[in-house]
DNA sequence: TCTAACATGTAAAACGTTACATGATTTC
DNA sequence: GAAATCATGTAACGTTTTACATGTTAGA
């Protein structure tokens, strides 16, 4: 159940409605925790109804703005120190690697490298954020979101540079391979 | 809709019955692709709705071996090499980063002082693992197999150093913070 | 005036987890 | 004979995705 602590968060930083929420996933949180549009009013009601947050104004074509609420904040420190993050994390990325041997040593290969450029490319966007980010904003703030990016730049680093290995173990294997076969 | 071609890779190495399938995902597909007894069944019954396995044994207590079919292989192999993998990982763990400066420095070193040694933990399991698994199976399996593991020591790697630079960045930040305090 | 952006909500389907329910076979 | 393991299945619930549905306001 993140989903609700992540909106918790967004609202620890002021007020805000569901629209400005689904911004917000739409620009900084699409990598981290991605969130529809119905689930942000579904979760804000329900948040609503459990006194975590409270509807502070309403504005023009009947735009709601909630406030997180002392319980919702006590809520979000909660869950910030005190529940311990799942680490299971899905990949079918990974998954597929498991089945590899399946497809022939070129096809496989050609996975690997795709995911290398992939993660050049993912990579190159992130030092862009990072370029434009630079400075604003007080000292906290900035702190963690840049701590969040440099994991982002050393997951995709680390992500090429793997590729790229298992792509060259995989062209082995194929050299080897094909001399085998002529040798024959 | 990953759980199928988790599954289809598994029998294309021989059939195997639900509970078979159960095994295998408890002990070696449990971090990547975790999937209960209940998804299992459900699942096989809907492949072998669609023909892409089929029941090839039974066996004692009602065991239903299933095998896959060539229209199971297809889409197996289909899934490897033309889906473009799913780039979005949900992860509670950097959604808390995001928003640790609504706890005090010290308690968001804490969290992630701790991220550093689960790091550590998991990448002594995964070493351990390396040791144990080391020969036996054929070229190819053994190849992406430990491809596979690879990227797992590489990540875990990654996540410690992050977390231990993290810890050290936030820490210098309650220094100065100290520091100014007293300087008032 | 038209279009883009603002703004909220509901419904259905797919996916995933936990719990319930039952029974057969092997091993000690 | 008891306990562990093998073996399958269903039900209820929660989360996530996709699609439907509607209406307002600001700006070109």
């Amino acid at each position: 159940m993140s989903l609700r602590h992540a909106m918790l968060g967004l609202l620890s930083a002021g007020p805000a409605s569901g629209y400005d929420l689904l911004k917000t996933f739409e620009i900084s949180l699409a990598s981290v925790w991605p969130a529809t549009q119905s689930q942000l009013y579904a979760e804000l009601g329900r948040l609503s109804k459990e006194g975590l947050v409270r509807v502070v104004a309403e504005g023009p074509r009947g735009r709601k703005e909630y406030e997180i609420t002392e319980e919702g904040h006590a809520e979000l420190r909660h869950w910030l120190v005190e529940v311990s993050p799942n680490q299971t994390r899905r990949s079918d990325m990974l998954l597929r690697v498991f089945f590899l041997d399946q497809v022939d040593a070129e096809a496989a290969r050609g996975y690997l490298e795709r995911l290398a450029e992939r993660a050049v490319h993912e990579h190159d966007q992130l030092r862009g954020i990072r370029e434009f980010v630079i400075s604003e904003g007080d000292d906290a703030l900035r702190l963690y979101g840049d701590i969040a990016l440099e994991w982002g730049l050393r997951l995709t680093a680390a992500q090429r540079d793997w590729a790229e290995w298992a792509a060259a173990r995989v062209a082995a294997l194929e050299q080897q391979k094909a001399g085998h076969t002529t040798a024959e």
